[in-house]
DNA sequence: AATGAATGAGTGTTCATTCAT
DNA sequence: AATGAATGAACACTCATTCAT
């Protein structure tokens, strides 16, 4: 019966529209603040299948956190930076990082709470660690190309320029607000974001530069 | 005893404990997660007295905040680094910094909460603009004595060197949790943090030097 | 037995009997000293259930006043006042005013509440503006028959002559504690409410008189 | 000592500004609607002052219900209606209730206040109950006076004539609120209130007439 | 006489979650 | 698969009143 494949398919639909309105809510207020009633009109879905598809509302997190987190380590692994030369995959790569965030905010948010949370939420993906470890290995060969190529020095941490490089970014985006207002300069400007990017590639290629 | 019923009628100290506690608090669990009835019996204090002294829950987050950043910015401005050379200088400022996050971690989780809220809580303290203004030329000092004395280069933007050096210590501690589980590696061991540092120092002197 | 649970899920008359309470407790205690909780008990009802029908106690109260308002403009125009002659109309209204007024003393402290609050929340509600409206035309209607029959005098006003219909019983109802205790006379029994009901008839046929 | 004299005098004035303060708090907000702070703050005493003056909160209320209904009582006893000729002494009465309400809002809700709560504030007051009778002798002999003179017909019944005179005032006035609106026509202008005034001596005039 | 500090018991309101269909 | 009705526990906030001086 073509009714019962209609039937799953808005199943899906049901599930994918509660991941995604839910994720602009916890990105918004955090997982206190977020309301499962909020979720589930902007979701067009009734509240019940938020339990019926996830479990409860920190179930939910974990699902909205571990979507998060896929999507950005599936982007970067798309950069194909392997196929770059080294100085330039390292550019690419900050300006992705940048880019990604600048796009993405509500990603920057969802870590923060889950961080706030002290983790819990992402103990148990195992598919996270893989595509973290397969992240820091990309970074790892980029700097090992640049090495051989004679354009970065050697003896890098790749762990550590990895913190780093998301770091100059994150942190300048995360805290605009507080920036904002404290040191009376507007930090979304375009002119702030493009100083900004360009203070981090320098920052970055200087740190590598042989 | 007499002294234990005097403290629990000295107006100052009262307002201190629920000060404290409400720290404490909202550092753990953000604005939305803290709450009040704790707080008051952290702060050994009735529940009432938060709302005498503070007004609401929102306006004590608000003193909390403008007091913790207070203390930072007082913290800077106590290190005195115009009596150092640059150089020293400079590394003296990063070390305090990530000590400061080291020694504070409430702040960390203050500042992350105060941006979720947009920074609203922010808007009204003049205090903290002064502060926040005076700390940057503070930078700004050490860089120009910097290139006077020949070890640093010229052209760095003080704003944006203050951005990254807090951004590679904040940025490290706040994600400690996600960073620790995803990338399966303790964050928070004495071997990781003293490489941490070093990493940082190393980076910042790699920027600004000449 | 099922038709109990049946009736638990029965979301209108839930709503029923959220505002039967709601009206009985605004009466006896007002609009500040009536208590949700005891309003959603005497309903048999959840305290929830209230903010999802009504949004709040202040929007509850007005349910309940433009329910109480509707309830005697729907009575008074039942009573079909121009199939009568206007002088036995005329009584029949006095009368008819006087028991609601004694059947539904709820409505009085109900009046007495949305005035102690400046009327504000009678003020959305065009459905009694309309009914108001409504009833005046009725008196008017009455006066200008029994001019016409020769038994009223002319140049009367309705309006004028539908508030003093009103005072006379209203007033005495309301006031009828102050009154007994400083009179010193029990204005509840049968013989003391026939007396004013006789007096009120004769007062108003005295003033309508050709 | 003259100190002792002052202090004496201080204790006087302040619980005149109590009882003040609370009888605009009062008749703004009622019984339960009122708050003890506010009346402290207004008063510019010490909260502690109430209780040490008045014990509690009802019985405070209980000092203002007496000292409103002493006022009343008091000014009309000051009318001397004794010697004017009857229709007019009917008149300045009539005249004077509408006045008093007029320039007294606060005594109308007090009033309605008191009954809310089943008229048991007034109980205790032997002083009003005094008061009270006086008022009905003044208007029994008005009407007695009237009859002897012929200008009045015999048989009225003073305390049923006395309400009528209290209800046509007290009603417009305390209703004015849902008047105004639910009629949509404004019971306080000038024109009106001069309207109302007028219809209210033409009916009680009609009422005594011979 | 006067006061600022303190409190316990409640207020209206909200929430994540479960029930019944 | 989907839904509207219902709930208990908790939440921020308030109040009349008392304490300590």
């Amino acid at each position: 019966m073509q009714s019962t494949k209609a039937r799953t398919r808005d199943a899906e639909a049901t599930k994918a529209r509660i991941l995604a309105a839910a994720k602009i809510e916890f990105a918004r207020l955090g997982l206190g603040g977020a309301r499962v009633d909020e979720i589930a009109e902007k979701a067009e879905a009734n509240k019940r299948m938020i339990y019926h598809y996830f479990g409860n509302k920190e179930d939910l997190f974990t699902a909205v956190l571990e979507d998060a987190y896929l999507d950005i380590r599936t982007a970067e692994q798309e950069l194909q930076l392997d196929e770059l030369p080294p100085d330039e995959g390292m550019v690419t790569l900050i300006k992705f990082t940048w880019d990604y965030y600048l796009d993405h905010p509500e990603f920057i948010t969802l870590v923060n709470s889950a961080n706030l949370h002290k983790g819990k939420h992402l103990e148990k993906s195992d598919k996270l660690k893989t595509a973290s470890r397969r992240y820091i290995a990309t970074i790892q060969s980029l700097l090992d190309r640049g090495v051989e190529a004679g354009v970065f020095r050697s003896g890098i941490d790749a762990g550590q320029l990895n913190i780093t490089i998301a770091a100059i970014g994150y942190y300048y985006l995360t805290n605009r607000f507080s920036g904002t207002i404290l040191f009376e300069r507007d930090y979304m400007t375009k002119e702030a974001l493009d100083n900004r990017l360009a203070f981090n590639i320098d920052t970055i290629m200087r740190v590598v530069a042989a």
